[in-house]
DNA sequence: CGCCTTGGGTGCGCTACCGTCCAGACCGTC
DNA sequence: GACGGTCTGGACGGTAGCGCACCCAAGGCG
């Protein structure tokens, strides 16, 4: 069990929201810890509550016939459930706890009150949406035509971003499935990697040795999304 | 040169809404004719105009190194410059007419205008943004798992409905762009079609033979798609 | 201590698509 | 009716990732 870290647990959407709005938000919300693998929103289901990651992270993917793909990696960035925005009230992908930590939630119907509220909020997530979707069709291309250990390492950097952490824990059959291959092709792309000194693994615990190796190594995808990200959230 | 089709040439976004607010809109669009090929949105540029396209359709394509992608494909069921909803006023993508036609035009500042008065058109709009993000969701998933026989299956039907035709010109060249592979593999994939007697084409000219039996040679998406879009925008 | 679950690694034949280059087929133009 | 551009078709070897089946190692737990 490690020592809770010294960064303080925020999510950054919300806090660039005006000391106000971010107050009455967050009298809204509640901490809860998520666990890891813990399902958060299953396809055309109704969307509950919404969440805003601290320091855990969830992973949204699209479920297609035996196999999947992640399209989508929310942490302290981002938030869960941000179709309420767009006056939807069901999810359309599958969104389960990559890495569990805490996270604030607020049920849909108070995040609808605030939604209202708060123009400042609104704009914040119409900006993020916009972040969201320049990703999704970014990750459409990446998936496309870079080959594995390209984007193998940028999933590890992306999830690392996100644990706020050199390390953490997922095995190769789960990276497997979120990378929409097969067990056997991670095992080739992570031992790659690691003979390359560029991460190191064993048992399901991912450390990452040199982060400006790994970035080297993952396609310019990383770089592109997180250019996005700044570009259009400050 | 064809007679105009007896079909009404409306863009179903704008023909949903409620009378007072489509004609303030309408009085605020210009009719354009959308030629073959225009670049239409360049990414990272300024949005100067939003198109509503009647009986021409764009397509939206993410451009990777030395080759590209579409992600989108924007009929009379949709618009381009939807960024502008969002508040952002740039293209994140490449957009070209993909099929000749006339569109509704309207510059950006008076659609921002329209956007601060007419909350059934934002509300219109968001859902539409909702579709399109889960279409999104659904383009990486195909490209990733389907083989190219099903997503050229799914393309053509997808252009087919957006040009309101059995029949329409485009290249295996152009078409090769969209899917993101090499033209000798469109080539393939035509042919086969075109064996099956599903589709037929010759320089250019492409006919749908067999509307079903090309639905059941394309992969699920395209019926997925479908849905989505009749769920969220009725 | 032995057992069993979980996670990681290997081998083998296969397929879909790649990059490249070349060949034919159609069509407007002069 | 020869010419040149545009569009389509095919050949060739190469490769990333697939499906399957099997093995090995670590570690929790009785």
């Amino acid at each position: 069990m490690p020592p809770p870290p010294a960064a303080p647990a925020t999510n950054r959407l919300l806090a660039s929201l005006p000391r106000a709005d971010r107050q009455h938000l967050l009298a809204g919300c509640r901490q809860v810890d998520l666990v890891l693998a813990e399902i958060l929103a299953e396809p055309g289901e109704r969307i509950n509550h919404v969440y805003f990651p601290t320091r855990s992270f969830i992973s949204a993917t699209i479920p297609a016939a035996s196999a999947g793909l992640e399209v989508g990696l929310i942490g302290d960035e981002g938030m869960l459930g941000s179709s309420l925005v767009l006056g939807v009230g069901t999810s359309a992908l599958h969104a389960l706890v990559q890495g569990a930590g805490p996270a604030l939630r607020m049920d849909a119907t108070t995040f609808r009150r605030e939604l209202e509220r708060s123009p400042a909020l609104r704009q914040r997530l119409l900006r993020y949406l916009h972040v969201v979707m320049t990703q999704l069709a970014q990750a459409a291309a990446c998936t496309r035509f870079h080959v594995l250990e390209e984007r193998l390492a940028r999933w590890l950097l992306m999830s690392a971003d996100r644990s706020h952490a050199g390390q953490f824990h997922v095995t190769q059959e789960l990276m497997a499935y979120m990378l929409g291959v097969r067990r056997v092709g991670v095992t080739r792309a992570a031992t790659a990697l690691q003979q390359r000194r560029l991460i190191q693994y064993s048992r399901g615990n991912i450390a990452i040795l040199d982060r400006r190796g790994l970035e080297a190594a993952s396609c310019a995808c990383y770089a592109a999304d997180k250019a996005t990200y700044t570009k259009t959230l400050g």
